[in-house]
DNA sequence: CACCCTACCAAGCACTTGCTTGGTAGGGCT
DNA sequence: AGCCCTACCAAGCAAGTGCTTGGTAGGGTG
């Protein structure tokens, strides 16, 4: 046999990590991870203590990685509406490039957030909501936006739309995260009404 | 004792419908149900076949009434962007009033779906999807809204967005549903950017 | 009074769940 | 050859799951 020893564990998270995408954390059995790997339910425990610390593995890296891009934009010396278009951008590369824990965070973020372990999950959230908040209150105060619009509200239509699209999104399908950004963005910022 | 008897199947429903709604269908158990209600799992069945069944009559008779106001909408005569303004508020009428329904089906119908019984939640997703086609492609051929754009990224923008909502809107909070649709009807149509 | 009906209880069954335990195959290293 | 290590198996346990069964309290009706 030898499976590639380093990379075993590795291919046990993203095979989890996409039954916990299309099924959800609680209604994925550790039997179903463990059929879809070709191995027996307990052979799993020999990789990982639980299956909550498989989920937790899958969604903190993937956390880790998001900020980090995040962070590049909010440091950038770019003007306020390029960075704003630079943040949408990310969110739908990572729909296209990490869809799996994406779809996990948006469908049980709420659940898991009640285990201590998790708890990082709420701070990303705090941390996400600063993020947008900063760079909508820079495009208002630039010029760039309107003032006349609730910023709270702006702020909890633009991360609900983007990241919801993880329900239909398919990467290598018709449209291109490229594709979807684009139309995001005119509509967002320049609305679907005429002239 | 003598609760209502016409009314105690309702209480049961509406109790199961918020746990449903908090907690999502599989990780609501029966015994959540009957805790709530001050009596034992067991006597659910007395007014029920199964948790399903439960689950089956709550979004049923829900979407019944939704898909009822849809279709007053598409039947009157008012110009298309007063009909895509009047089902934009439906939606966000329909989170105020019955926020329950809306979340079982925004975070289960996927799970659901896989049943039989529940075969009409596709049926009803197909449906939906026809009345906002129509809708836009009237307000494009009137002119009234721009022709640049994707119409099938523009449904699911608007579908996704609109729905998503019950995620975060609370009954009775600061903004009513007036002025959420207010506010999300105005960046939907004319955009958050300056002049 | 006798009877019925609604709403419930008490107990438990069959199944699924996450996880544990003791053991084994087989490749690599000395 | 002897040994270790990784990856896995085989079996099963305790808790939790949806649901069933036989029974009961108590108000309403004739």
């Amino acid at each position: 046999m030898t499976t590639d020893t380093t990379s075993r564990r590795g291919e046990l998270l993203r095979i989890a990590a996409r039954l916990f995408a299309e099924k959800g954390f609680k209604n994925t059995t550790v039997r179903d991870i463990a059929d879809a790997a070709g191995i027996l339910s307990g052979s799993l425990y020999h990789h990982f203590d639980s299956k909550e610390s498989m989920v937790d593995e899958i969604l903190s890296s993937f956390q880790d990685e998001l900020f980090g891009r995040y962070d590049e934009v909010l440091s950038s010396d770019a003007d306020a509406r390029a960075k704003i278009d630079a943040a949408v951008r990310i969110s739908f590369e990572t729909i296209d490039s990490h869809g799996h824990e994406v779809a996990i965070f948006q469908n049980d973020a709420d659940y898991l957030g009640g285990f201590d372990r998790f708890g990082y999950l709420a701070e990303r959230n705090v941390q996400s909501r600063q993020v947008w908040m900063t760079l909508l209150t820079e495009g208002i105060e630039s010029g760039a936006l309107r003032r006349d619009l609730d910023i709270e509200l702006v702020y909890r239509f633009i991360r609900d739309t983007v990241w919801v699209a993880v329900r239909w999104y398919r990467p290598g399908g018709e449209l291109s995260h490229h594709d979807v950004a684009d139309q995001y963005l005119t509509i967002l910022l320049d609305g679907i009404a005429a002239g």
